[in-house]
DNA sequence: TCAAAAGTGTTGCTAGTACACCCATGT
DNA sequence: ACATGGGTGTACTAGCAACACTTTTGA
């Protein structure tokens, strides 16, 4: 039975996802907490069907821990070091804890096949955290939402990946435009500025960033909204759909 | 016997790669032409060894068939549909090909493995030609250059490949200043603008070109070349190492 | 009336483009 | 001398950054 499951996958070769998302002015990446080991985490993951695209299994494993089905993803790099797993510190913690941890399932064989050399494609994608339904797997604990500043301590070169995508989502916020799949529905050009200052890590000016997405002319003006704050109301704007 | 040589690969993965050349004015990739089939042809491509990374098992793939250590290259994009093979008009008979190609190696197993679906991470190379001294493995009756404009058909999906590739030598281009990987040691302005002309597909304006290259401050100025040709002696340059 | 936040305008710098001109070279 | 191709300079433009100013809002 477990032979059968792991004869459904392609072995060694595993999806990592980098899941971005805002919340509270600060970029923020969405971490598994496993049930073993010592409040171990790493990526949400999984692995590749041999009847499905690679794209078909990164959207199947996001669907899996945040129930959404239209996810902005993008595969960045592939990670092929042989010993991503082998010289990390939780390999042989994660086997040990695997096998102990229900032993109708996870056999020698399936651990040894989970721990074995992986070569992981990373995928990273944008998410709207106020649509999501965390959804924690048999072998997790919790789906936690950390700032991608202050991540806890990962598993195997997890963090060199976020990193990685982090870089990656950088270079392409402008070029792509992918930026407005964190925020809500509306917003105001404020919020877009923080955005981009949080992913980027460093403040805008006000004035020329307001240009800048303005000229774009990706963006609809909805109405004024009221804060009730004694100052002048902002604008609320919407995505334009692409024509 | 052949069932270890699979055992030593990962299966169900490969890298396929497209190496660049530039001669005569023209960017060229390096293409096998298969002992099999009618004039099949193909990317140069392999296997990951279990015990080696994706950067070694590429860079192993390059020195097989070009003889050359130190060279240029960067993976692009991993390529994982489904039937990117199954749905190839090839599939089957580079299948009974291979069969019947030797019988002492290429069991039913064996081709079996290697015409199974595939993932295939895709990794381009810059190389100077002159430098290359092509070796055709067991399975080729030759290494051709072939103009990236005018190339013949390829198996499988690999003309998506090239293009893909050619599309992100196009985007590092200036950003990460390869190009010169594919010029000899010492070259003139009017050959780089050639160069720039020959991956972009279009027109450069010739003194904004050299300004823009010149700014760069990566080439040193050796000396003049007298061609014999009745005009303005061009001068030499070549790349800066860094510091 | 005032402070706070939002919207807009002006200037200057820089990179890229188009145009023009001058210089070296061999016939 | 002159045609040819190479090197360089100038002006125009677009995009971006720094500055300033005006407008709206509720207390």
């Amino acid at each position: 039975m477990s032979t059968a499951w792991t004869n459904d996958y392609i072995a060694h070769l595993s999806i990592d996802c980098v899941i971005f998302g805002y919340q509270e002015k600060n970029l923020k990446v969405l971490i598994s907490n496993y049930k073993f080991g010592h409040d171990l985490r790493g990526l949400p993951g999984g692995y590749i069907h041999k009847k499905e695209s690679i794209d078909q299994a990164a959207l199947r494993i996001l669907k899996t821990c945040t129930g959404l089905d239209d996810i902005y993803l993008e595969q960045f790099r592939v990670f092929g070091e042989v010993d991503r797993i082998s010289a990390s510190p939780h390999k042989n913690l994660v086997r040990a804890e695997l096998e102990k941890f229900d032993d109708k399932f996870f056999t020698t064989a399936v651990t040894e096949w989970m721990t074995s050399r992986f070569v992981c494609i990373g995928y990273y994608a944008l998410v709207n955290i106020a649509a999501v339904d965390l959804q924690p797997g048999v072998l997790e604990n919790a789906l936690e939402w950390h700032d991608v500043e202050k991540l806890p301590e990962l598993t195997h070169d997890h963090r060199h990946i976020v990193e990685c995508a982090h870089n990656e989502l950088r270079e392409n916020l402008d070029k792509k435009l992918i930026g407005f799949n964190l925020l809500p529905e509306t917003f105001t050009m404020k919020q877009v500025k923080e955005l981009y200052e949080a992913i980027h890590g460093r403040p805008f000016a006000r004035n020329n960033f307001q240009k800048k997405i303005l000229d774009l002319n990706i963006l609809d003006r909805i109405n004024k909204i009221f804060t009730g704050a004694a100052n002048k109301a902002p604008y609320l704007y919407k995505f334009r759909p692409k024509q």
